[in-house]
DNA sequence: TAAGATAAGTGGTTAATAGTGGGTTAATTT
DNA sequence: AAATTAACCCACTATTAACCACTTATCTTA
């Protein structure tokens, strides 16, 4: 079964003295009725950081159990995307703080830009998001590949 | 199954000190018995807002979650697709607050017009859209590419 | 066609919520 | 035991959303 999460939108809020990073009101609303306050956070593939709904992240544990540690490429991305992943609650006020680790990664600095991602949430350092923006722009050639799996 | 909107017409409306959007009352009725108010405001690929009532939205939802994040391409194209979209409602007088970033985006300051576009409804700086008007002619060539799949 | 009634568009005020900062105590580590 | 970290609580401010009110336009009916 695939995900009951629907993120959307970008905020760019302040990270505090402390570390801690607050969810957009928004976003934070799909948490509270499901699951309650409990959330991952692991390096993202880009340049930045991915929360996602615990049980969210459960399903995609079992993805991954899918992939064979016999293959090296398998083996290699099971092991970076698992030993990065924090499993954290917020406080009473919907924050939480960001292990160092993951600011570092992500580069962040003073702010960050929050964007909700349908079933995760990405966590970027706002001129590195801004960056990616402009350089990583899609083709004409993969869009027209993309048409022909989605119709929108 | 195709959409059960048929949003047609255009009106030009003034946006308030509070970036408040009046959605025009033919338009606004075909919302009032279906989806309760809710909408999604997004980027257009135009320099334009799009409006998608919400279960039209959701549609659009279910055939993203198809794509896998292991592909860049997928994660540029899901990224820059749903980060600009915010899930509104209007207000007991059938406003809406538009987000000042799809302002910026759509070059709006005091007046919008506002376009019924099917299954959804377009938010346009008027002079912007009158430039498109003599600009973004359709060439002959296109238009008998267009006669092989719509019939009208 | 004139007058009243209804709906539509616009403007502002108030009350609630969201974002942010900081301090105090408990827990964990060295 | 001291120091650092994490959880918890309280408080301020700015933004947002709910509410109320007025004007203009449209429709209805005598």
């Amino acid at each position: 079964m695939s995900s009951q999460y629907k993120f959307t939108g970008q905020f760019t809020f302040s990270i505090d003295s402390k570390n801690r990073i607050n969810i957009p009101a928004p976003l934070r609303k799909q948490f509270l009725t499901k699951d309650k306050k409990t959330f991952v956070v692991t390096r993202g593939i880009d340049q930045c950081a991915w929360i996602y709904p615990i049980n969210e992240w459960n399903f995609i544990q079992n993805e991954l159990k899918q992939l064979s540690s016999l293959s090296k490429t398998n083996r290699i991305f099971l092991r970076n995307h698992l030993r990065h992943a924090n499993i954290l609650k917020f406080d009473s006020q919907g924050r939480f703080v960001l292990p160092q680790s993951l600011i570092d990664y992500s580069a962040i600095k003073k702010d960050v830009t929050i964007i909700g991602v349908l079933n995760k949430i990405e966590i970027w350092n706002p001129n590195l998001l801004r960056k990616i923006d402009q350089s990583d722009e899609i083709d004409d050639q993969s869009y027209e590949e993309l048409s022909e799996r989605v119709n929108i």
